[in-house]
DNA sequence: AGCTCATATTTCATCGGTGAAATAAAAGAT
DNA sequence: ATCTTTTATTTCACCGATGAAATATGAGCT
């Protein structure tokens, strides 16, 4: 495999020349995006690699994590999306799959009989339990060297970026939305 | 559509509530990796949304725009697949698709006639400049409010996070070599 | 010349996810 | 009481990518 610094490289190259092409080019910004889709791209595929045991992906984990963070174990298939980002056909199989494991149980709300109530079981979280603390020691590698003002200047960046592309999302939206209003 | 922010809302309420029954959990790294991913995701999101006009997915822009950006405006399959992390049964049918609507040539090197050259057409540079430059003004739009100490910032955590994750893999790597190596 | 290694392609089964449409059932509004 | 909306599921066709195995071809070594 290449690593991950090489194809920075390459794309550090690339962007520079591309500059030449197009001059207009606002070229830190675009290294940034590239570095940002080319680090998170190998972070994903160190977790999915660790979760190859257990026989889970991303999204099945990330689904058992929210159940097992909720204060009462419980969550909804619409939160659930939402959370997870994922539509309600893949949330609908993703919640097949951990309750054939016994993950998870499904049953009918009390209050809104239309909602489906989700839960962890008690083996789900014993899985948790197994599949987390040795996530620890590479996600302390991960950051090694970066100081206490590193790390929040990180999480200050990156929430500021998220709050950019919120903006970015919510005008496509809305100018979707007088759209089909014209319509 | 639920919002990135609110998502990272609820990631940082379960990390805290995930902290309390976990108490070994390192929260603060564990939140800047969920962020990494939540925040890429949606770039990512919003990138494949910008191509879908041309018809275009991320690995076939990434594969073109590294054609672009060559001197010779050429490549090799090998070192596409290294640049976009594509495995060479993907790359084939990149390079298919894209032969197929005169974007790229493939033909065979000269010099060392296993390899195939991969070549971007006159049209294929045309398409880039057609895609290109309308995304400057959401790449700005991304950074808005970020101070050019800010992007340099980022820019270096970035790529110190790109390094310790090269580590974390050429660790895991060497392991499986060795494992193999006495096997 | 012969053997091994490297490069690329093709085929095939499989995975994870999407999007649209149909169905069901119940909540909420008037 | 009916109508509309919300919530969830199911089905189906499809997309993009993976991984393994088979094939082909040519480079490089001895």
């Amino acid at each position: 495999m290449s690593s991950l610094s090489k194809c920075i490289g390459m794309m550090d190259e690339g962007i520079e020349r591309t500059m030449r092409l197009i001059p207009q080019l606002p070229a830190v910004e675009a290294k940034l995006s590239r570095l940002m889709l080319m680090v998170s791209g190998s972070l994903n595929e160190e977790l999915e690699f660790e979760l190859k045991p257990y026989k889970l992906n991303h999204s099945e984990f990330l689904t058992l994590m929210f159940l097992y963070s909720r204060p009462d174990s419980s969550s909804t298939p619409g939160e659930l999306c939402e959370f997870t980002k994922q539509g309600a056909t893949n949330m609908t199989r993703i919640g097949n799959t951990l309750v054939k494991r016994g993950l998870i149980t499904r049953g009918g709300s009390e209050d809104d009989r239309r909602r489906v109530v989700i839960r962890i079981t008690a083996a789900g979280k014993r899985l948790v339990l197994k599949i987390v603390p040795p996530l620890f020691p590479r996600l302390d590698a991960m950051f090694n060297g970066f100081s206490d003002t590193d790390k929040k200047n990180l999480s200050r960046l990156l929430r500021k970026l998220a709050h950019n592309l919120d903006q970015a999302t919510e005008d496509t939206d809305t100018h979707l939305g007088t759209m089909k209003a014209t319509k």
